[in-house]
DNA sequence: AAAACTACCTGAGTGC
DNA sequence: TGCACTCAGGTAGTTT
């Protein structure tokens, strides 16, 4: 489910919510994910939340002592609830707060992670050697095209490397290309220059306009307060083969790129 | 060094 | 209705 909107939705969402908040209390439910949720994460309690800041797809919830790192996996989602409210099946962590509100992390499929650090999170093995943020300076044409340079590798998967750039999932990437007038396949080699930077541009453009949307919901996503995003109706290419081309009428296309589906124009992206 | 592939997991949808 | 099957928004880690 989340790509970097969805990730920096619900950073938005819940941190009005958690930010001078105690952890009043931090219940594991379900500790298998992706990595076993650590007994550690329970120092918590006690604390008050100082931040709730994005990294890439991560989420980092600071406080004094330390700095819990969530990601969403696949189908993950936060939402913040009145604890009255019944607990549905995925409910794998739950944290409440001296507000009275619950925070619950819901994540049917597990893909996702609560972590515990002490020290910087920056430094953590998940987050130090990620790429540079796609609305940040330092990613830009000229480490495009450093990265680029002399790769046969295609540039939708080139795109989606978190070491090239992080955030942009199977969707934006389909809809970025789409909007840059480049092949998904075509080696990120036999890019030009100018083409990177419209590429660059048009990464921006997309994320920023998903993130104004409230992301994109295809199932599984919904924001803190349970509702959807709205940037599914503004697709250009995803999920979208057969139906025609917004711009030049043609079918839309999908093939197969990294073992991901990849929806394109044939006619629009060369 | 870079590219290709595997693994983790549940649920929705499809075709018979 | 039920069963078997495919597919899904991520990404660390391993193999080629």
């Amino acid at each position: 489910m989340p790509e970097l909107p969805e990730v920096e939705t619900t950073c938005r969402g819940v941190r009005p919510h958690l930010v001078g908040r105690i952890v009043a209390g931090l219940t594991v439910r379900e500790a298998r994910l992706r990595w076993p949720v650590p007994a550690a994460l329970k120092c918590l309690e006690g604390h008050r939340i100082e931040a709730v800041e994005r990294r890439a797809k991560y989420l980092l919830i600071r406080s004094q002592l330390g700095t819990a790192i969530v990601h969403l996996g696949m189908s993950g989602n936060l939402r913040v609830s009145e604890p009255t409210l019944e607990l549905r099946k995925h409910d794998h962590v739950l944290l409440d707060l001296d507000s009275g509100l619950q925070l619950r992390y819901h994540d049917p499929r597990r893909f996702g992670a609560w972590l515990w650090t002490e020290t910087d999170p920056y430094e953590h093995s998940l987050l130090k050697s990620l790429g540079p943020e796609p609305f940040g300076e330092d990613f830009n044409v000229d480490c495009l095209q450093q990265a680029c340079k002399g790769r046969q590798r295609s540039i939708k998967e080139t795109i989606m490397d978190a070491k090239v750039v992080v955030g942009v999932g199977n969707i934006y990437a389909c809809e970025a290309l789409f909007m840059a007038g480049i092949h998904p396949g075509r080696a990120a080699g036999k890019v030009s220059r100018p083409r990177l930077k419209r590429l660059v541009d048009a990464i921006r453009e997309v994320l920023a306009s998903s993130i104004e949307q409230g992301g994109t919901t295809l199932r599984d996503f919904l924001r803190e307060d349970g509702s959807p995003g709205y940037f599914r109706q503004q697709l250009r290419v995803y999920g979208r083969s057969g139906e025609v081309c917004r711009r030049c009428e043609s079918p839309v296309k999908q093939i197969t790129l990294g073992q991901r589906s990849t929806f394109y124009c044939e006619r629009c992206q060369r």
